[in-house]
DNA sequence: TGAGTGAATATTGTTGAACAATCTGTGAAT
DNA sequence: ATTCACAGATTGTTCAACAATATTCACTCA
């Protein structure tokens, strides 16, 4: 049940170049390939089986998703999020988030879906699995970003939800980073149900600055530099 | 700003990809390659002078921005917005833009900006030169994005944006969409230099309503089917 | 010893040709 | 007229090569 960003999925060989991006895709979501790390074209190929032609193909569309980033002339390397792509990620989330809460009119269905995703969270708390509340937490902001009906802006929570996970593999010792947000997460979903619009937003963005914030400062303690 | 279609032995190295990549942007932004028609790789590589798997990594390109579709084994077209496509692009405007300006503190500076980009609408609306508020127009929906600081949402923002240009491109006659805007835009920025965030966001929501409303039906009259 | 220099090497950027897979359109047979 | 098959055209992928740029490393000279 991986929740990772499905793109053309399934459909084998249907294109050999979509495929490696999924596949490099998934290794760099799994923290198999590092930030920083570079992707060398002449092995890679070799060890994916692919033409390096194809290869470069799919690493146009990972820099296009920015989990890659491309250097002229010196190689794509894992996207390395430091301080200052932090501030950019919750830029955006700041902006979004908020606003899906406060002009979104959730059907009941969402908010069914929203407790579903919250309970699994408090399931995952109890049971001290750091994996599952990640994934949980991460569910519950594209539920958030969802509630605009946008599937643009469901595709740039995506791709910074990605970016998250990226800063997370970066620090040497992930520490249980959601466990203090699990109820400020249903508190949102609480005022939401009861129509609580405006009360609902202006928390949100409350509790994104406070998450921003311990973000960082884990991220300076951890690795000042690159 | 060059349209000519000869390469012949010139700009070369100076990354060809990102190079025919703009060249490409540029062509279809101008309504030189207009929303639908097919972009064939042997025409292209020859006319371009470029080898044909080059063109093919610029295409994977302008496919991430969206300005292209791919379909596979048929080819690639320029992308040519719907109904529905639409409907999308007005959600994300709508969830965006109105965040920028409640949760925005503009500085003078960019109030300033934003005053120079409503006097240019004017005098293009004055003038008669619909070219001209187009611009103007884009120019002051970016300037509202910006407020959020982002530059993620500014390149959201962009691609929306051509997305909109093509919509506009492949309605046979383009009318003066944006002469009754101007002022609505002029009022958001009266209101925000007065700082009542609230008021210009309930507005610029009202305002964005309204566009898509008679972007609609522009496009339901003049063409019902792909 | 150590810093600067320059050739040797490796990697990326681009090309052209080739072949497989798929789609398109035409014509023949029923 | 409908269906089927076959040839033609276009895309998807691979391979081998070369040009351009980075990196490495040995070497010279203070």
């Amino acid at each position: 049940m991986n929740t990772a960003t499905d793109t053309t999925t399934a459909a084998e060989h249907a294109h050999t170049t979509a495929w490696i991006a999924s596949v490099l895709r998934a290794r760099i979501a799994a923290g198999q390939l590092t930030p920083g790390s570079k992707l060398s074209e002449q092995s890679l190929s070799e060890s994916l089986g692919v033409s390096r032609n194809t290869l470069r193909q799919a690493f146009a569309t990972l820099a296009g998703e920015s989990i890659v980033t491309r250097i002229p002339n010196r190689g794509v390397f894992v996207a390395a999020p430091g301080v200052e792509e932090v501030r950019e990620i919750y830029r955006v989330r700041r902006t979004i988030e908020p606003a899906a809460v406060l002009w979104g009119r959730p059907t009941p269905a969402q908010l069914d879906a929203m407790d579903a995703i919250i309970r699994k969270a408090r399931a995952a708390r109890d049971a001290g699995s750091v994996p599952e509340m990640a994934n949980a937490n991460q569910a519950f902001h594209e539920a958030v970003v969802s509630l605009t009906g946008s599937e643009l802006l469901r595709e740039l929570m995506d791709k910074v939800l990605a970016e998250m996970r990226l800063v997370f593999h970066a620090m040497s010792a992930a520490p249980d980073f959601h466990t203090h947000y699990v109820d400020r997460n249903a508190a949102v979903v609480e005022q939401l149900r009861r129509g609580e619009n405006e009360r609902a937003a202006a928390d949100l963005r409350a509790y994104l600055d406070a998450a921003e914030s311990e973000l960082l400062g884990h991220l300076e303690g951890e690795a000042p530099n690159r």
